[in-house]
DNA sequence: GGCATTTTTGGCAATATATGCAAGGAATGA
DNA sequence: TCATTCCTTGCATATATTGCCAAAAATGCC
């Protein structure tokens, strides 16, 4: 049985994944971790979505301990805590072209028998 | 502005996120990757949840490529698609020891002025 | 003070997620 | 065939997330 332990350990995994798993804020940390801080009405701008539902995602991120903010008069400038987590945000991508790959492969192989996805996928059984 | 290529690609990593963005998953994909292929019944029986909540998580897993499953007889094992997985979940670990340093600085210089913690913060601007 | 700019917050509706229970397959062995 | 075991699916419910609008803070400038 699951111990107190790994419960914790489970959750607090969980909770850096958790905040991260939004296409809108892949995307804020992925451009902070190229192109350095930003302010909330840049990230808007590129965005396309309301200012007040890019601020909410940025102090998630902020909450989670992933981004700090630094004011500047009325501005507000977001930047990334550490430079581990875009490290970690590019482990992802091997696994993006894993999974691409057995897409691939599943696709070619019931090509190969005239099947459709499904039926391959079932007969594979 | 934002063009429909990064968001496509912003929406495809944060579905591996999404996926792994809850402790039960977590522990399972974790598991999995450190101990080898195992069937519902082994993980309901360590996550202490209903089977029928542990087969959802796990075909979930399935349906977003992190893990494929394998029957024998009336038992199914699933087992991780690629070890990149295990590698990306260790990335992790490095973005909760720097989150976890970063609060018990902040923790600490509080401490230090003889304030709360939230006090700190405020004064930190 | 009054005004403009930037950001955050409250409220609310729409949608998505998580869970257990109960019922329904699927494979095995008596 | 019947019972058993293992797993999945339908359904109902509870909770969480997301997004916009409008309103409020915070700051700087005149």
């Amino acid at each position: 049985m699951m111990t107190d332990q790994e419960r914790l350990r489970a959750q607090a995994r969980a909770s850096v994944l958790k905040a991260l798993a939004h296409p809108t804020r892949v995307y804020i940390v992925d451009l902070i971790s190229r192109t350095g801080a930003h302010c909330v009405c840049e990230l808007t701008d590129r965005i396309g979505v309301d200012t007040s539902t890019v601020s909410r995602h940025l102090s998630l991120l902020k909450n989670a301990g992933l981004l700090y903010d630094r004011k500047e008069g009325t501005t507000v400038y977001y930047d990334l805590t550490c430079d581990c987590i875009a490290d970690f945000m590019s482990g992802l991508e091997s696994v993006l072209r894993a999974r691409h790959a057995r897409e691939r492969a599943t696709f070619a192989a019931a090509v190969e028998h005239d099947e459709t996805v499904e039926e391959h996928q079932a007969a594979e059984q």
